[in-house]
DNA sequence: TAGATTAACATTTTT
DNA sequence: TGTTAATCTA
């Protein structure tokens, strides 16, 4: 990257509320330096025209529509280099919301390297909560905040809600807090403070009583002085519509506004950012309703899709040229997402050379799947590819251990990323909870969590006392301590415990004067017994916590002092953890939106996995748009190399479930695909995507209303073909590779039923054709499921109630007579 | 109060 | 099947 001639010095910051420097003026001469803001910068000149269009276009709305892969990273940081290269504004003047810390850190490296230390000075890069604190921070007294708020974790969140439901009598199996946790965060998500929600969605919780506990909620935190991560956003508003004069001092600051991922907003935070846009009306969004797979969590695609009617006089910007991914791998992309409606369209081309062919590989099950892949990351392994450049990108988590069983067993390299993110780990929020009530005397919900962390002899009792002590003099849970401890209330064991825990606690208090925020740690660690907790512990898993734990130090360091680091981790849950090690990369498909590898694999894709069937069954076709979304998005992560895979046979909760290929599959043009057999050449005849694809599905018979394809499209074709060529095929493999149950299988399949009559390479399936030859209440047997009888019959699927496997709906083709 | 047993449940995840 | 949270019992 091009170094940009200002980045020698700081131009003098202007006074917070300064007038912003005239475009031309002096500063940008200062700015510019001794290279004048020719046409021809550097920086621009390696752009394409669309994004360069997009850098330069900087007066008034403006949406990108960034395609996968077309640089759209590249072009919100070179916009900004602009902004400042031509002096239009100064780093303070600039607001860049992004959606994580990855995404903001990423943005002000690459800012940094074409701007260099300019780019410390832009306070209001950040997310959009982190930017949410700082304005609420400024001004927390207008919003009904003391200063030094906390900001509660999803933790604290529901712990809260929890007493709030005991207080008010519900029972919370029935209606659990972290359900009513999900429900106000919907709300917030929405804008929507506790007058907002109308009556009857209000209703909804726990028998009306959800509006009034979302009310109580609120209060409760203004007691606790504290706020929740959908109150940055949402108390932002609030601060801005009844303080015009402070919205009007942010639109004086801001000269321009910048947002990546537009497609994720919420609608809080397109509220928010409409508030503050109406100032210079200079705002830019990036994003891709293709990409848009957050709408679960309250992400609106809406907001994008609406986004010029929302900004008049918007100018709309395709970034289409992708510089990603080979011809053959974006036109799969490409047609599958062609399926969805709702979107605004975009055409991605590149200039490459088309490729190898995306491969769509069929397992018998899950563990051949593996193996399969496995195989394959060793071949590429062998060929010279670095592991780093592999990515296992699977649709649910509990796919990943079926991987992780087979790398530990071919000592292949791997790295799963996601999962229990460090600070979510107990001991670390143990410890966390500690240094909360070491900073702050009335930090209640820390105060619980560790009262009897280690085991003092502090039960539900005790801390009940306490509770009705504090709330009767409306003080602190440590004060209500304080109290209980001189009276005659507790029993002398307990009030000694509670008696030394304050004495820690003072103690500790006068330490953090005279040490560091690291040695305090430390010393809160070892004196309250927690390290010597997880020490004795004998488990397997409490040297991993003690090392955390020394994690968690080291992580303090860079710190100012305690407060500092408290408030930086209350918003970034993550931790940089050490990438560089060449290892094949295992997630899911959510945490690979932003990546790109070499070689992916897609493992998988199958009805009710991929599509997910929650997301058919909640969301109905919205949902079903939003898993082929995630397809896309999973397709789009690969360079040179999209490998799909299947299985037939999966197990859920720990029984076996026979599956049917992804409808996903059938919209991947023929052209552009290429079917593979799996390794041991079981995969996709005998291994039975023949036996499991043919016949209708469900979705044939939904067809209409979920806009399925028909029995004529390409992924069908090529699965009839395959199951022609591939079932004789297979059945040699079947004995021995699957032992006897499976040879009867494989027999009775071939004699009793034959294939199901084949139209012009169109399958009819049995419902229209030959009826079954099973009937109710027969008996039969299944080689995963054992024998059962036969209770339905619905086509060529009979519903079984097996003897041990319980109730299924099985193709019939599975199905022996016993 | 603490350990032990058992029942329920089981996408996706950031802040 | 494997985990987690709630409930039971010593």
């Amino acid at each position: 990257m091009t170094q940009l001639p200002l980045s020698r010095r700081h131009p003098a910051e202007p006074a917070p509320d300064s007038p912003s420097p005239r475009p031309g003026g002096i500063a940008a001469r200062a700015l510019a330096g001794a290279a004048p803001a020719a046409p021809e910068t550097p920086y621009l000149s390696g752009l394409n025209p669309e994004q360069r269009a997009a850098v330069e276009t900087l007066e008034g709305p403006l949406l990108v529509l960034a395609g996968a892969g077309t640089g759209k990273t590249r072009v919100l940081t070179t916009r900004i280099a602009h902004i400042l290269a031509t002096g239009r504004a100064y780093p303070s003047q600039i607001l860049a919301v992004t959606f994580t810390n990855k995404a903001a850190r990423e943005m002000k490296d690459r800012i940094g390297t074409m701007v260099g230390d300019l780019v410390e000075g832009m306070p209001w890069l950040g997310t959009f909560h982190a930017i949410g604190v700082r304005i609420l921070r400024r001004h927390h007294e207008l919003v009904g905040l003391k200063s030094g708020f906390t900001i509660l974790d999803t933790d604290d969140q529901i712990r809260l809600l929890k007493q709030l439901l005991t207080a008010e009598n519900i029972d919370d199996k029935r209606w659990p807090a972290r359900l009513l946790a999900a429900t106000i965060d919907g709300w917030k998500n929405r804008g929507l403070s506790p007058k907002d929600v109308p009556a009857g969605e209000g209703a909804v919780f726990a028998n009306g009583k959800g509006g009034t506990l979302y009310a109580a909620y609120q209060a409760r935190l203004k007691a606790l002085n504290a706020v929740d991560f959908g109150d940055l956003l949402l108390e932002g508003i609030r601060l801005f519509r009844e303080n015009p004069d402070v919205l009007a001092e942010y639109h004086r600051k801001f000269k321009y506004l910048l947002v990546d991922e537009y497609q994720d907003t919420n609608v809080a935070q397109y509220l928010w950012l409409r508030l503050l846009a109406q100032g210079s009306k200079n705002v830019c969004c990036v994003g891709d309703d293709d990409q848009s797979i957050y709408g679960w969590r309250g992400a609106e695609v809406d907001n994008i899709l609406r986004f010029e009617s929302d900004f008049p006089g918007a100018a709309v910007i395709r970034l289409e040229r992708n510089y990603r991914s080979t011809g053959h791998i974006l036109a799969a992309a490409s047609h599958l997402i062609a399926h969805n409606e709702g979107r605004l369209g975009k055409t991605l081309f590149s200039e490459g050379d088309d490729g190898e062919r995306v491969t769509v590989t069929g397992a018998w099950d899950s563990g051949e799947e593996a193996r399969a892949i496995g195989d394959e990351i060793e071949a590429l392994q062998r060929a010279g590819h670095p592991l780093s450049q592999i990515a296992i990108l699977v649709r649910a988590s509990f796919q990943m251990r079926e991987f992780e069983d087979r790398f530990v067993t071919l000592g292949l390299p791997y790295r799963v990323i996601g999962g229990p993110r460090f600070y979510e780990r107990a001991e670390i929020r143990d410890a966390l909870a500690y240094l909360r009530c070491v900073n702050s005397g009335s930090d209640d919900l820390a105060f619980e969590r560790i009262v009897n962390v280690p085991k003092r002899g502090i039960g539900d009792a005790t801390l009940k006392q306490i509770h009705d002590v504090a709330r009767a003099a409306r003080v602190p849970l440590q004060d209500a301590v304080r109290v209980l401890t001189e009276s005659e209330e507790l029993k002398p064991k307990v009030r000694s415990t509670l008696r030394g825990l304050l004495d820690m606690f003072a103690r500790w208090r006068e330490q953090s004067r005279v040490l560091s925020h690291t040695e305090l740690a430390e010393i809160v660690l070892d004196e309250s017994g927690y390290t010597e907790m997880w020490q004795k512990d004998r488990s397997a898993e409490a040297a991993g916590r003690l090392e955390n734990l020394k994690e968690l130090v080291r992580s303090m360091e860079p710190f100012e002092n305690l407060g500092g680091f408290l408030e930086h981790i209350s918003l970034v849950m993550d931790v940089d953890n050490g990438a560089g090690e060449d290892a094949v990369q295992v997630m899911t498909l959510h945490s690979a939106k932003g990546l790109e590898f070499d070689t992916v694999f897609l493992p998988g894709w199958e009805e009710g996995l991929f599509p997910h069937q929650r997301a058919l069954d909640d969301q109905g076709k919205a949902g079903l748009e939003e898993e082929r979304r995630l397809a896309y998005v999973g397709i789009t992560r690969a360079r040179a190399s999209a490998r799909i895979y299947f299985a037939s046979n999966r197990r859920i909760h720990g029984l076996w479930n026979s599956t049917l290929p992804s409808r996903f599959l059938d919209e991947l043009p023929d052209s552009h695909v290429k079917v593979e057999e799996s390794r041991g050449g079981m995969g996709w005849g005998g291994s039975g995507y023949g036996g499991s694809s043919y016949g209708e599905s469900r979705f044939d018979r939904a067809g209409g209303s979920f806009g399925s394809s028909s029995y004529s499209t390409p992924g069908w074709q090529r699965a009839q073909s395959q199951r022609e060529g591939g079932f004789n095929a297979g059945a040699g493999n079947v004995g021995a590779g699957r032992g006897g149950a499976r040879g009867a299988h494989g027999s009775t399949h071939g004699s009793t039923h034959g294939s199901p009559p084949l139209i012009e390479g169109t399958l009819v399936a049995s419902s229209t054709g030959a009826p079954s030859t099973f009937s109710r209440g027969e008996r039969v047997f299944h080689v995963k499921f054992g024998y059962g009888e036969i209770t339905g019959i619905d086509g060529n699927k009979l519903t079984v109630q097996f003897d041990k496997a319980g109730e299924k709906r099985v193709l019939e083709t599975f199905i022996e007579k016993a």
